[in-house]
DNA sequence: TCAGACTATTCTAATAATTGAATATAAAAA
DNA sequence: TTTTTATATTCAATTATTAGAATAGTCTGA
């Protein structure tokens, strides 16, 4: 059995907490793609969209590849990504038992 | 399918973002302690516990029952019990990865 | 009713997070 | 080399979060 370092999965928590990570991460998810694309899809400045990267880079939550003059970005392991499902089964099912009948 | 409200979860996200409410949350899911029993396993004051419990209850994660002086907490739906079991089974995850043999 | 135990709220000071503007760096194109 | 495109960093101003102290409310039992 092992016990969670809530200090640690505070932090991971915090990163994700803000509408434009939570976003960029959830389209880092889907493909993997550079700045512009997330400055362009967002509708976000380059240098804020550079700093939430920075961040969670940092935090080892994604991960930087340099393609020509660009810069990709993937998510480091599936943590992020189990979330992310997590978020979305329990908006599906909240719209689903809305929509019941009886 | 349906789309994510990212400012939503980021809300509930920030919410659990917090090592002591993180650590309250994670109580909660398992017992269905009073706030007299988390400020003892907690080791913080009555006020700050008490604080950090008005925030999950005002965004509808954790629901009060009164029972006779005392006030027991549990959680309003499975989403964030979900949550937990994602980063403690990630955590078992990256153990036994440190720990495998090859 | 009153005292005592438990919980909630309000106020305030300290700290942290967020953003835009300006600037710097890196690669490609001219 | 110079210019252009893409990305990163730094700085400063604003806003948000946090925690402790003080206070208030709620319930039980005498």
């Amino acid at each position: 059995m092992v016990r969670i370092d809530y200090t640690h999965c505070a932090q991971l928590l915090k990163a994700l907490a803000h509408p434009t990570r939570l976003n960029i991460v959830a389209l880092i998810k889907e493909e993997q793609p550079c700045v512009k694309a997330l400055e362009e899809v967002l509708g976000v400045s380059q240098s804020n969209i550079s700093q939430h990267l920075s961040l969670l880079r940092h935090l080892g939550i994604v991960r930087a590849r340099r393609e020509g003059n660009q810069v990709c970005y993937r998510l480091s392991d599936d943590t992020v990504s189990k979330m992310l499902d997590v978020l979305s089964n329990s908006i599906n099912q909240k719209e689903s038992e809305n929509g019941k009948s009886d």
